[in-house]
RNA sequence: GCCCGGAUGGCGAAAUUGGUAAACGUUGCGGUCUCAGAAGCCGUUGUAGCAAUACUUGAGAGUUCGAGUCUCUCUUCGGGCACCA
């Protein structure tokens, strides 16, 4: 054996330890346990590029570095197989994305064994494997089967809760489910089964449920909010609507507060942990009513009203509440002016009806009923006659008209409506139409109408109770449920207008321009709990409908967005905080003095908050509240690629299928696409096994496979269960999990919640999946750019040159950076003129010969010299032409793709360089197969691992991979002697100097591994090496150990040269070397004297020196003389063993 | 707008957590070996200066005997959240 063959040694080895099951982990022992899990990759059809193993190589040093001490690894790799681009590709080629799939995985796999990882193979899990989503599906049924009970905090059966309705309904169920209305266990036994189903449907944590979903058109899809990005898809970056669709959603919401507090038992980035604090976004506050001044109905209210404005019917003592305060006395004014400019056609029937005079009615005239005046009233007969005028025939009158004659239905009232023609023409038909009307009317009952729910109130969420007196608005979502019943007539145009723009506009919309604002008012007016004054009701879309109750009181002086909106409607700003300046922007730091706000004045915002909310409660107004941010995940996909949804539907009831049928498998499909009537691609199978009953046709998102996929690697093979118990027992949760940061809100947040819920059902020990978790920076590309000037250039290829002066079409012509520099300076700046006439000469030039080359003609007339104007476009070129930014002409015009194209260069072709995002469409992607066939997996592994911190997104680049390539080549040669390049090692023992570089780097590789930090390792390794060439060390006794140490980066090298040493096992088996602190203890130090903090030169001391002894010293030094300018100095500092300080 | 994380030679980066800034690697330059090249090997490479020496961690201030490291203000670059009341 000669020199270093890293591609032999690297095969033999590979194949070794997949012959020798090397890395297999085992399920029954007593070895501690250690369990590191990658994030399994989707296969894409582009491979992996040199950015993917770069956690791969983390995870698997950490791996390595565990088995030499002595712990049982579990380091699995499957996956991730179901998902969008399989399918998308498959609706564009009729491909299955099975068979896709399981190319990419073939070539995911190969790529993967060429880098030398110890996975376990024999675990391998794929998501798409109908013996691994059966248990996908499992799990499915069990929050279907399951509610949670807020009482004892954990999920539980639903056999718990129909226990609990059969015996005392639901009022003492305290679950997260949906707003359910109440029943009593007799109710309970009363509804049909569907309407049980329904109701039960409210609390289970798979439920169905019309709801306001993302849908992707595109896509043909709806998504989860994790899976959009501004307004576009994440997969494909396609526009997102809004859009009300009934749905399979998980409750993730019910686990909103153990998912924050578990975040705080976890060993994480501060940046994920924070990622998804916000997303779950606990906000602690208070809700609280705001009051109508008078309930809008019961209208008709015997005996004393307690509230708003009532008026007596003294004949027939009844009170009767006629409108609301806060537009009564308006309203009784426009009724008063009413009266005295009565029309023509209303006197005549006025003087018809008063005094009792049509069928003993008491006819009341221009009375107030809620928010309206009504010609003609009679309580009695709860009758209204209204006498339209011409003016009632135009269109928003009708409008209006009608809206009035709903509301005034819905309070009980009839209405009558007579043209003025009518009474003008045919007085005695109006008259006998009107008494048919009485005597076919009861007696209007004394009770209080059935009809409509009572509006008292509209409830707030707000955050900042103390600045309840600077509330001068409330703003209602337009979705809000109440906004219809509190419009009044004169606005309900005006309303309805505003609501239905506002549904129209797309999440993007909405997205794109925050900054409009809009809104509308309602006309109504609610009361200040506390001084009573009325508010004024609006409704805007900054407001969300599913956040909070979807109403916001509105404090301008201390909310930016109400700020925005009152300076916008200019409503009145009341400052309620000092320390702003209201006038330029409102002030809405939870810091300073409440001012105008009666019994909080004088108060800290934090004091005022406290009492703020005591006195809400106390007055019971509303009560301290927190809510979340975090929505119920969509988990139905209208797509083919995905899980079955195990649930079929029998009257329109959703039934579990029987666990024992599972898995429901996907069928055959011609195509992969909606059928014509829009169903789910699932709704083409003609001969699906399940189709005799109705089956759900929607498909599990990709995040479903995704959630569990870490149990199952503890026991991939048993069909009994996920995960047998003994095997979750002993491998616990994942010790160190490794990824991107990409999966911080989605995978990571949905495997958190599958894990708690799995532990309420007794399913996992453990409440956390992942107890460390490191995110791998990204590996960015580096991309080649050609700037490409075809438009530019137009001008001056105009025509063939022959008589006809046909016009060539060019093709794309690229210029060298450079010169396009010049180009583009020299035409507008004077300085660059000469250089700039040498580019157009060489352009010139190039032109010419392109042209006789492309289009066979020797002439070509070249039109005038371009405008000023340099059109541009920046193409990303394949950087397989490209080395250190210049690019091969002869090879990339080789290529079929660029074979016309034009490239305009001096001396060499210098391409534009750009960092962005690795990618096939950037053309930029580094494999590492062809850096392993270069150099060799281990260069490739240790180099990934220099490149710097593994967290941090770093430019690949191949400057700096020959380095470590050498570096392996030195520690090769450490075994081998100079002469004849023989294998030779010496048994003499060790010298002091060789144990203590030996021990130093014991000591960082253990300590860095320990704490992620490879880089380090990796040059404390060239030090060591570099240190032990030095001492011309050959010995048997520190060699082997540094291998050992150095096995984890470069696991074939080291397997090779180990078993040069003599021995038969793998090194995988040796034990991590142990540091002894003993050799690296010194007796003397070179302290740096240091003035004033400045170090100017150093002194050797002993160690064990004291202290006094060393300042003397220091003190007498010639040179510290000449620093001390024959001043004594004012003190001195040594610290031992570190630096000694003199103070001048 | 809010929240996190950065900023150190030509480049990737390191710095025992407050104690000699720039380890390790790369690049460049010079040398050696060689018929020549590749591969090795040796020297050198923060800035200014012939030098002794002085200065230097985005900018400014502060704490300290001593600051790349701690505090404050600002500039700037990444990343996340984004009408969440």
């Amino acid at each position: 054996m000669a020199s270093y063959h890293f591609n032999t040694i690297e095969k033999n080895w590979r194949e070794y330890w997949a012959k020798h099951e090397t890395f297999k982990a085992v399920n029954d022992t007593s070895l501690p346990k250690y369990y590191v899990l990658d994030m399994f990759p989707y296969p894409s059809g582009a491979g992996l590029h040199v950015g993917h193993p770069l956690g791969y190589i983390a995870s698997d040093i950490v791996s390595r570095y565990k088995r030499h001490n002595g712990f049982n690894v579990l380091h699995p790799m499957g996956y991730d197989s179901f998902g969008l681009p399989a399918e998308q590709y498959a609706i564009q080629t009729g491909q299955h994305p099975a068979i896709t799939t399981e190319e990419n995985i073939k070539r995911y796999r190969e790529q993967l064994d060429n880098l030398g990882f110890s996975f376990d193979w024999s675990r391998e899990v794929r998501t798409t494997n109908p013996d691994y989503y059966k248990w996908t599906q499992w799990i499915f049924l069990q929050l279907f089967k399951s509610w949670y009970n807020n009482a004892s905090g954990k999920a539980e059966s639903i056999e718990t809760l129909l226990k609990e309705f059969e015996a005392s309904g639901n009022a003492k169920v305290n679950a997260a489910c949906e707003e359910t209305a109440l029943f009593d266990a007799s109710q309970w036994k009363g509804f049909t089964e569907k309407e049980k189903e329904e109701i039960l449907l409210n609390y289970r944590l798979a439920f169905l449920s019309e709801a306001m979903v993302n849908w992707c058109p595109e896509l043909g899809t709806v998504l989860a909010n994790d899976e959009v990005k501004d307004g576009v898809s994440e997969r494909g970056g396609y526009p997102v609507e809004r859009k009300l669709m009934t749905q399979w959603s998980l409750r993730i919401s019910a686990y909103a507060e153990r998912l924050l507090q578990g975040l705080d038992t976890i060993e994480w980035s501060d940046s994920i942990k924070e990622a998804q604090r916000n997303w779950i976004g606990k906000s602690e506050g208070t809700s609280l009513k705001f009051l109508f001044s008078s309930p809008l109905s019961p209208l008709h209210v015997r005996g004393k009203v307690a509230s708003g404005v009532a008026e007596e019917d003294e004949e027939n003592d009844l009170w009767f509440v006629t409108g609301d305060k806060a537009i009564y006395f308006k309203l009784k004014e426009f009724a008063r002016e009413n009266r005295r400019n009565h029309t023509a056609e209303e006197d005549i029937i006025w003087q018809k009806v008063r005094n009792r005079q049509l069928e003993n009615v008491k006819f009341r005239r221009q009375h107030i009923i809620d928010r309206f005046i009504a010609d003609f009233v009679s309580f009695e007969y709860s009758l209204i006659v209204e006498i339209d005028g011409l003016i009632h025939n135009l269109p928003d009158h009708i409008i209006s008209d009608e809206a009035r004659t709903a509301r005034l239905n819905e309070l009980g009232f009839t209405v009558v409506r007579f043209t003025n023609k009518e009474v003008n023409t045919d007085l005695k038909s109006v008259l006998s139409r009107l008494s048919d009307i009485i005597k076919n009317t009861k007696t209007a009952s004394t009770s209080p109408t059935e009809k409509g729910q009572e509006i008292e109130a509209i409830e707030v969420f707000t955050t900042r109770p103390d600045t309840i007196f600077g509330v001068s608005f409330l703003t209602l979502a337009p979705e809000h449920a109440l906004v219809s019943r509190i419009t009044t007539p004169e606005y309900k145009a005006a309303v309805d207008t505003y609501v239905t723009t506002s549904k129209n506009r797309s999440e993007r919309e909405r997205m794109a321009d925050v900054k409009t604002i809009s809104g509308q008012f309602t006309g109504a007016y609610a009361e200040h709990p506390f001084t009573k004054a009325p508010i004024p009701v609006w409704i805007g879309d900054y407001v969300l409908a599913g956040y909070g109750t979807g109403a916001v009181m509105a404090v301008p002086a201390h909310d930016s967005r109400d700020y925005a909106f009152a300076k916008h409607f200019n409503l009145p700003i009341p400052e309620v905080v000092e320390g702003g300046n209201i006038a330029i922007e409102s002030y809405d730091a939870k810091e300073g003095k409440l001012i105008n706000s009666d019994f909080l004045n004088g108060l800290e915002v934090k004091a005022a908050i406290k009492k703020a909310i005591a006195k809400i409660e106390e007055e019971g107004l509303g009560k301290g509240k927190t809510n979340y941010r975090l929505r119920d995940a969509v988990f139905g996909r209208q797509r083919y690629w995905g899980e079955p949804i195990p649930i079929y539907y029998k009257d329109g009831i959703a039934y579990p299928i029987d666990e024992k049928d599972l898995p429901i498998t996907l069928p055959e499909i011609d195509k992969f696409l909606p059928t014509e009537t829009g169903e789910p691609p699932l709704a083409r199978a003609t001969n699906w096994k399940y189709n005799s009953r109705e089956i759900e046709k929607t498909t599990m998102p990709g995040w479903a496979g995704s959630s569990w996929y870490y149990l199952r690697y503890m026991d991939p093979h048993n069909d009994q269960e996920f995960a047998s118990k003994t095997a979750i027992n002993y491998w616990q949760n994942i010790d160190l999990y490794v990824g991107g940061s990409e999966h911080a809100v989605g995978h990571l947040l949905y495997s958190r919640f599958w894990c708690k819920f799995l532990k309420d059902i007794g399913k996992v020990p453990f409440e956390e999946p992942f107890k460390k978790l490191v995110n791998q920076g990204m590996i960015q590309g580096m991309s080649s750019i050609g700037v490409n000037v075809a438009q530019t250039l137009k001008p001056y290829v105009i025509s063939d040159g022959s008589a006809n002066n046909e016009v060539l079409s060019l093709p794309n012509i690229y210029i060298s950076i450079e010169l396009f520099k010049i180009y583009s300076l020299g035409m507008n700046e004077n300085e660059y003129v000469d250089e700039y006439y040498k580019v157009v000469k060489i352009i010139e030039n190039k032109l010419v010969e392109a042209s006789k080359k492309l289009f066979g003609r020797e002439k070509i007339s070249l039109g005038t010299t371009p405008s000023n104007t340099v059109f541009s476009t920046r193409h990303n070129i394949p950087i397989e032409f490209v080395e250190n930014n210049i690019l091969n002409i002869e090879r990339i015009t080789g290529d079929v793709q660029f074979k016309d194209a034009i490239f305009i260069y001096d001396q060499e072709f210098i391409c534009d360089t750009q960092v962005e995002k690795m990618s096939k469409s950037k053309r930029n992607v580094v494999n590492p197969d062809d850096i392993c066939k270069q150099f060799g997996a281990d260069t490739l592994r240790l180099y990934e691992m220099f490149l710097g911190p593994l967290q941090d997104a770093k430019p690949w680049s191949t400057q700096g991979i020959e380095g470590v390539h050498r570096f392996l080549k030195k520690t090769w040669r450490l075994f081998h002697n100079n002469v004849d390049e023989d294998f030779e090692l010496s048994d003499e023992a060790a010298t002091k100097a060789e144990l203590k570089t030996l021990h130093k780097t014991i000591k960082k590789a253990t300590e860095d591994i320990e704490n992620f930090s490879f880089n380090t390792s990796v040059s404390a390794f060239m030090v060591c090496v570099n240190e032990l060439q030095d001492l011309k060390c050959n010995k048997r006794e520190i060699l082997e150990s540094f291998i050992i140490l150095l096995s984890p980066y470069a696991p074939h090298i080291c397997e090779e040269l180990w078993k040069l040493c003599g021995h038969t096992e793998s090194i995988e088996r040796a034990t991590w070397p142990t540091f002894n602190a003993e050799y690296l203890i010194e007796n003397e130090f070179n302290y740096p004297i240091s003035f004033n903090g400045k170090v100017r030169f150093n002194l050797n001391f002993a160690l064990d020196k004291d202290i006094k002894e060393v300042e003397q010293a220091v003190l007498a030094n010639e040179q510290t003389q000449k620093y001390l300018e024959g001043k004594a100095p004012k003190k001195v500092i040594v610290v031992k063993g570190r630096i000694v300080n003199v103070v001048l």
